[in-house]
DNA sequence: ATCCCTTTGTGAACCGATGCACAAAGTAGC
DNA sequence: GCTACTTTGTGCATCGGTTCACAAAGGGAT
């Protein structure tokens, strides 16, 4: 069953997926800092979490280790890059350019690791036309149009939740399988599809609840200092 | 140890806290169309979980159902908010006041959910003094006495990633114990204070690890379509 | 070549979360 | 009041993920 002559397994464990861009960015810290090897303790210091997740995380993309001496931080950089598919370059389109698409437009950190933003969209005619961050704003009827001509293959969501549904099912349509959701809305997709979403209220409401707890656990120790 | 009175147990567990906002937000949804009452069933599926998970979910909080019935959409409401600690208000404060910080400050779904944002906080004296959705930017040097005066209780960071530990170490110098961070560091906190992260570049690279699957996985049965 | 030291890679125990499946509890109709 | 039907609340098996702890692997010194 396993007989594939590839080192690494092919099923990597998704809480290891989500860990890795946190390793990749430590490794490139490191790079940056001139650091030729490192061991799983500091590399797991440095993504803040434990050396033993750290270690087995890694062994699922094969022993890109050294005994006794640690990880080349230049060859992981790569094979993690490679892992996640971060060596070829990934067009992206940003549906709704409102106050958030805007920020998301101008944001720098997205193509430092092979993210383009290939598109804006929006169904405004006030914007549609603007130039943002060097993109012109295109309108919404072109959205299929858009995203095949510009290759797009993960589009972000960033319209208002009543919209959201509707821009996904279209792109759907036109073969994305990749969306990241913005929208405070459960968005209903095959299974074919993977969805992320990002929704700020849930983080905050999360803080809230352990914060009560905090506070309220107790008899108000609050500001005690 | 466990010897209150209270009819919910103490220690709801963590993935569940996170499901409650999703269900408070469907919750809401259907209470402004008016239904009543609504079964596991369909707040699962409003809320695109599983139904026997919700309905162990809502257990931890006490029983708030009526066999045969359902459950009642205001009342779980008002228990899902008292549990989550939405009945209070909370005083919110972002710093870093730029693409990102100037989208939170002006996005009204905050306010909602009985969040406030009391403080928009900047060190740029281009920015220190402008008005930004009816609220004053103050400067850095004032960030202790803001977080005091205005009873901040929560931060938002979207300052620079290299800004985010120095601004983060002085919050809770001045006792915030919950931290919203939106820059691309791993904060170093006491285990006393939650740090909640958000990180748009994670979720695109996750999204890419999967989408690279899709394509590569089979033989490039990308636009067979 | 041998020994010692460091650090990886992983087996195994553990822990929390998920989902099935059903008894218990309630409603509604007669 | 009794029966039939609906839906909750939860015991239990299972699963994925975390952590510990250690044998195996490699490097460097002598
Ligand atoms: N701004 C934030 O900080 C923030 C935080 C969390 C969540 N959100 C969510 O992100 C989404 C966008 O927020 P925002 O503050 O940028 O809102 P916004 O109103 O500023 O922007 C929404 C944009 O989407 C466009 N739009 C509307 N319908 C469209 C359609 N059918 N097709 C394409 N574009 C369409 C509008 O023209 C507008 O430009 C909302 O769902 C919001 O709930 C925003
Ligand atoms: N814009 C996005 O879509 C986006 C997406 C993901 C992550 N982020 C992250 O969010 C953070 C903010 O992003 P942005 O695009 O708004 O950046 P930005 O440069 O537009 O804004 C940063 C703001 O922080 C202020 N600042 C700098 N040092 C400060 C300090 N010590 N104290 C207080 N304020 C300070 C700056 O004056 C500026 O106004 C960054 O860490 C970025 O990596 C942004």
């Amino acid at each position: 069953m396993k007989s594939t002559s590839q080192p690494r397994d092919r099923g990597i464990p998704e809480a290891t997926v989500a860990r890795l861009p946190l390793y990749l960015r430590a490794l490139h810290g490191m790079a940056e800092r001139g650091v030729a090897t490192v061991s799983s303790e500091d590399l797991a210091g440095a993504a803040g979490v434990n050396s033993a997740k750290l270690r087995k995380d890694l062994s699922h993309l094969g022993s890109y280790g050294t005994r006794g001496v640690g990880y080349d931080v230049e060859y992981l950089v790569y094979q993690i890059s490679r892992e996640l598919g971060l060596t070829q370059d990934w067009a992206v389109a940003i549906v709704g350019v409102g106050n958030l698409g805007r920020a998301l437009a101008n944001y720098g950190g997205f193509v430092s690791r092979g993210f383009r933003v290939a598109a804006l969209i929006d169904a405004d005619p006030e914007v549609v036309g603007d130039t943002i961050a060097g993109l012109n704003v295109e309108h919404i009827d072109e959205l299929e149009a858009v995203v095949k001509r510009r290759g797009v293959s993960i589009v972000v969501l960033a319209t208002p939740a009543e919209a959201a549904q509707a821009v996904c099912d279209r792109v759907i349509a036109v073969g994305v399988t990749s969306i990241l959701n913005f929208a405070p809305v459960v968005l209903s997709v095959p299974d074919t599809v993977d969805v992320r979403k990002v929704d700020l209220s849930i983080e905050l409401q999360i803080l809230a609840f352990h914060e009560q707890r905090k506070a309220g656990g107790p008899l108000m120790a609050v500001d005690s200092q």
